[in-house]
DNA sequence: TAAATTTGCTAACGAACGTTAGGTTGCTTA
DNA sequence: TAAGCAACCTAACGTTCGTTAGCAAATTTA
């Protein structure tokens, strides 16, 4: 079932497709209204300015990102457990929107202000959610890390990085990456956290 | 001692920063003019065109790159140790040329052929050099990791983010991140790891 | 069927763009 | 002291930029 576009939505996904691969401010209305296969003035029949669009696309992917970790949290759940269904969350949230994504992290700076300021305060709203994940997990001792805002940091750029080269047909899912990611972020890669539980384990029996 | 700078670097130098908080496309050259204090004619006594400097940025940094990891690898090490001082070495290149680190890593789409298939193979060259440390720990038992490519990406991910946070005068000196990136990639978020062994090193003992 | 809305056009606006041509100044070197 | 060079200037080029005005056709709504 394909999802009927306004003339305006189509506007819209066309040039987030043309501001991901060339950039914003290298991407003219005039490109943008040859790949419409119309003409430049054509488009101002349905948006203000060029600003507009790129306001509209990085602020509709600030809503889902928080409409995803609101839905996080809304379970209880230990650190981890949260952590895990976070970069779930997003994945999955990145995945389905990769050209949006890749314009709501790359091209934000060529809004003005005051939705420049805005949309900073948003991003730091988001990180501040990560953040506070990993200190109630540092605090229950679930987690050892050397400061909460680098380890958000840290996780939340390995998650921004997908959209560079994720592929719908390729052959990881996002919940694979997810998994993955999860994997890597919360044991490492060094092997011996699993031997040692898999040597000792027998220990623990109750 | 600081060091003398000729025009034609201290141009490089005006546009790196430009280029890192504007953008390649969004800066004219009579900003990069207005900002050195002479007319945007003037630049053309010493450099050929705009994207001539973009070119000098993004090479000269990949030159960096790969001198650093050439370093690398001139010692030898077992995987764990080979991936840990890449790790410090892209670390330190990147704190150490901030700017120039966030035009390397975002402007170079605006290169026009063939610099920028040469740019995509070096940078293919030099993320290829991490998955063999990466294989090769694998092989050995030294990591467990789903994909060794994905293990790769996501490791270069967290290092090339510091550049957007990173500040020389902050809190965390280079070899703090390094150290601080390498125990959350190795060991992971949880604490177990530690703990186990902590708890059962012991019977270790021959 | 009349009115309103959607969608597009041509023509053009002033501003900004990267770049070139040609010339001047002042310092450095032979 | 003459030649060479580095550095910068003014003026201007052809092009492209985002955007507006005014109008026309088609479709939808009342």
């Amino acid at each position: 079932m394909e999802a009927v576009l306004s003339r305006k939505e189509q506007i819209e996904k066309t040039a987030t497709a043309l501001f991901k691969s060339k950039g914003f401010s290298a991407t003219s209305m005039r490109d943008l209204a040859n790949a419409l296969g119309i003409e430049a003035a054509s488009i101002y029949s349905h948006i203000k300015s060029k600003e507009e669009i790129l306001q509209r696309v990085c602020f509709n992917m600030a809503r889902e990102f928080f409409e995803a970790i609101d839905a996080v949290e809304a379970k209880e759940g230990n650190a981890t457990d949260r952590l895990k269904r976070a970069i779930a969350a997003h994945v999955n949230v990145l995945t389905q929107n990769t050209e949006a994504s890749a314009v709501f992290l790359h091209e934000w700076r060529h809004l003005s202000e005051p939705m420049h300021g805005t949309y900073l305060s948003l991003r730091d709203k988001y990180e501040a959610r990560f953040r506070e994940i990993i200190r109630s997990g540092m605090n229950n001792g679930e987690f050892t890390v050397p400061d909460e805002k680098f380890a958000a940091l840290t996780i939340l750029s390995s998650l921004n990085w997908i959209h560079t080269w994720y592929k719908p047909e390729g052959k990881m899912t996002p919940a694979e990456i997810a998994h993955n990611l999860t994997e890597m972020l919360l044991n490492g890669l060094t092997s011996s956290k699993q031997a040692l539980h898999d040597t000792y384990s027998h220990l623990n029996t109750p």
